[in-house]
DNA sequence: CGCATAAACTAGCGGCGTAAGTTTTTGCGC
DNA sequence: GCGCAAAAACTTACGCCGCTAGTTTATGCG
């Protein structure tokens, strides 16, 4: 086949096809002969559209920050749009877990990612805190969120009890497996609200810098 | 060569080529053949001392996270041993970067990282704590210790003033690409202020579960 | 109508993780 | 002291991978 009629690719075919597999495979599933013959065509035809993988999975790590919602800053306190715009990410992470690798390690410096860092900078900045501190935060709710999301710390426990016969103290880790969800959720739940109320108590005793 | 008279490589060799070539070159540098012709060797020779690539690079975490302080639990109260454990994980990380991806994401089923956890919930636990409450705290000091370590906020940032013209809060954006490690390093230390304040006002209050 | 461009193709390079089988040395049981 | 299994290196090779180069053909603009 040399040059179709009607082009079978198209970078947002392409990006969702990717999305789809990642969601559906991880990561290491998306290959570009794989995706490729996901979307009907040979490999090297993809690079007609995208100049390497990795633009690829950036396009897709976009295309799921572009999911979460940060209308929620307007019209409302610091402290609740952070709180709310939070948890809109973090709902979107958890929809989307095989591509959370990407957002935790990866740039970020598409449209939608830099939206989203000028909707909560520029919040906080409105809200009165110094640039530093809102840098600050900004990375900190970052942590939290990511850090939640990848779930690292209930995934470390594998499902067998012989392996904490020698530590007292997690003689019940095991059971964390198959907890782990349940885990990150509330950590993340327990990392928010005293972070929230923490850094609400500096604003209202006049500390933003 | 067949079998030498003396064996040519040992575990302990591997893990300390391998780390060292991550911590010069990264993770993508380390392959099978590459960390062999380091050690003077073929590839496959390896596989005569792990089954798998994966082991390997495990085994680099595990020494990595054996140098996390876990003595200083010993004898304190339990915000002070958060506390200095957070930093001297902090600084570890801070010494092999290159290493913190797998660690975020991995398991870490191996005996150094599993007496962390000991060390951490049982302080906890021994401080009073609930079971979740002590389970969520361990993976929310995780987040923050290991999100900060990934660096990933300021790293989004290119050093390009154009890219941020259309948006008028982070017209200054680009110098934090120059100020990664101090953008970081502030909000690790913000967010361990402030969770450690507000963990220790529920735990004053008696909110302990 | 002519032609540059776009979008598919095929072929192939060098690298990857790893499996299989070979050779030689070591060290233990009889 | 000897025989032989296990250990530790080797060579070869398979099937992936990302990506490059060059080819073909349809499209759409001047």
């Amino acid at each position: 086949m040399a040059r179709p009629r009607q082009a079978l690719l198209t970078r947002e075919r392409i990006v969702e096809a990717a999305a789809t597999l990642i969601d559906a495979e991880g990561l290491d599933a998306l290959s570009m002969r794989r995706l490729a013959t996901e979307l009907g065509v040979q490999g090297p035809s993809l690079y007609n559209h995208f100049a390497t993988k990795a633009e690829i999975v950036d396009a897709v790590a976009e295309s799921v920050v572009a999911e979460v919602d940060i209308g929620v800053f307007a019209d409302c306190d610091w402290r609740e749009g952070l709180r709310l715009w939070a948890k809109s990410y973090h709902a979107v992470l958890a929809a989307h877990p095989q591509i959370i690798p990407v957002l935790a390690t990866g740039p970020g410096r598409r449209p939608h990612g830099l939206a989203m860092a000028e909707a909560v900078y520029g919040a906080l900045i409105d809200a009165g805190w110094s640039r530093s501190r809102a840098t600050h935060i900004g990375a900190l709710m970052r942590y939290l969120i990511t850090g939640s999301a990848l779930g690292s710390f209930a995934l470390g426990f594998e499902n067998d009890p012989d392996l904490y016969e020698r530590y007292p103290h997690l003689h019940r880790a095991h059971e964390l497996a198959a907890h782990r969800a349940a885990v990150d959720e509330g950590a993340f739940a327990l990392g928010l609200d005293v972070l929230l109320a923490g850094l609400s108590d500096h604003y209202d005793q006049g500390v933003r810098r």
